[in-house]
DNA sequence: CATGCGCTTTTGTGATCACAGACCGGTGCC
DNA sequence: GGCACCGGTCTGTGATCACAAAAGCGCATG
């Protein structure tokens, strides 16, 4: 194996096919995939400046998560999904996220609901600027941050998974949305967790998943 | 590359890679693993007879899926879960399992409650023979033939994801498992499948997934 | 002008190899 | 006798290559 450099450099550390899947995994994720777009394995070896060994490997990984699709021929595009899929999706985040936030309601301390609320603002300012990457990134870290805390990492990771999925959609999605009112339920969440009122939390967080899907029909 | 011989058998079909996949999916699914075995990627490539290439790839996918598990060195070995995470995994279950169970039901016809009940009977008599493997085997194509009517294979695979993960380590608990009920919650549920109650349904799905769970503590 | 058809290029797949680090002995030292 | 060191071996990783099949494409034909 040639190794033409040896770079002490900070850069995130770990394998190489694992630095390929991250960052293919996030950009995914971030909806920065047109669905449909078709991606060549060669192509991502090309551009990561790596064989096609570890490019292939993420690849992998990444079909194995639902969050690329592979024809019988082995053709990999990012998956566009039918109405019907999106609903399933969204219904499993409807069954889990509502639990993962009731788990992290009781750990939940003031410095977590605070650094929610600075997330939150973010939100609302990518609505305002319409930038629909901002925007689904900082809702994934908002969702993610609270539920971190509630130390169910299977949980968490299933839900991911879900967040992988639609990732390519939502993005083709948010266009035709002008004001997601994703910031409204946020604070109605966040107020619920102050006054450690489950019931509401839980809707709130239902509500906030749901919400996304009803400019689906219209 | 060398392809020694074209055979044109009736063989599962599939890229190797795939058919490698499926094969080792199934074996930790159905608990022939012990948690916490090692294997190694030049092991599975000799056992299957593929070089190691195939037999890689088939361990990222499982590693991505939760059902191997890979050390910071890169061991391969089956996870051992901890009284938490399989709390945790049953919980899932316990929020997906029930809605499948209610989307399969308006769909169920009858020559499928006829198969279910055929699958428990196979249940009861693996059940009486302690036959574990076999248990689990019959136990989750019970589950798989009725979530299969629900028309959500994203929830379903989401749902097997949680099978794969808690594979290895059933099987373990089953040894102090005398006698399951699971095929008398079976039988609720197929009862309430007949008169169309939603409502137990969901109840008795529940109960068979969280039944498990009890004898943890104990 | 549309539509097959054959060729060229592209692409995934699997095997093989070189290398680095981990693992596992034994052996010598304290 | 216990423990640290050191050697060989094993194992994962990544690059490279050969091959088959699919995809793109131009050309000739109806």
């Amino acid at each position: 194996m040639i190794r033409p450099e040896r770079i002490p450099s900070t850069e995130p550390t770990g394998p190489t096919h694992e630095r390929v899947f991250r960052a293919l995994r996030t950009r995914i994720m971030h909806g920065e995939i047109t669905p449909g777009q078709a991606m060549t394995i060669r192509g991502i070896a090309d551009e990561f400046d790596v064989s096609m060994t570890p490019a292939r490997e993420a690849v992998r990984r990444l079909t194995a998560e639902g969050a690329l699709s592979m024809s019988s021929t082995g053709r990999v595009t990012a998956p566009l999904l039918s109405t019907e899929r999106i609903e399933e999706l969204a219904s499993i985040r409807a069954l889990l996220e509502p639990e993962l936030a009731a788990r992290a309601q009781p750990r939940a301390h003031l410095a977590l609901i605070e650094r929610l609320q600075n997330i939150n603002t973010t939100i609302e300012q990518t609505i305002v600027k319409n930038d629909a990457v901002g925007y689904i990134r900082a809702n994934l870290e908002f969702h993610r941050t609270l539920y971190l805390r509630a130390q169910a990492p299977a949980m968490l990771a299933m839900v991911e998974t879900v967040w992988l999925q639609m990732g390519p959609t939502m993005s083709a999605l948010y266009a035709r949305l002008q004001r997601p009112n994703a910031a409204g339920n946020h604070r109605t969440a966040i107020a619920a967790l102050r006054v450690g009122d489950e019931p509401g939390l839980k809707l709130a967080i239902r509500a906030d998943v749901t919400q996304g899907l009803r400019m689906l029909s219209a």
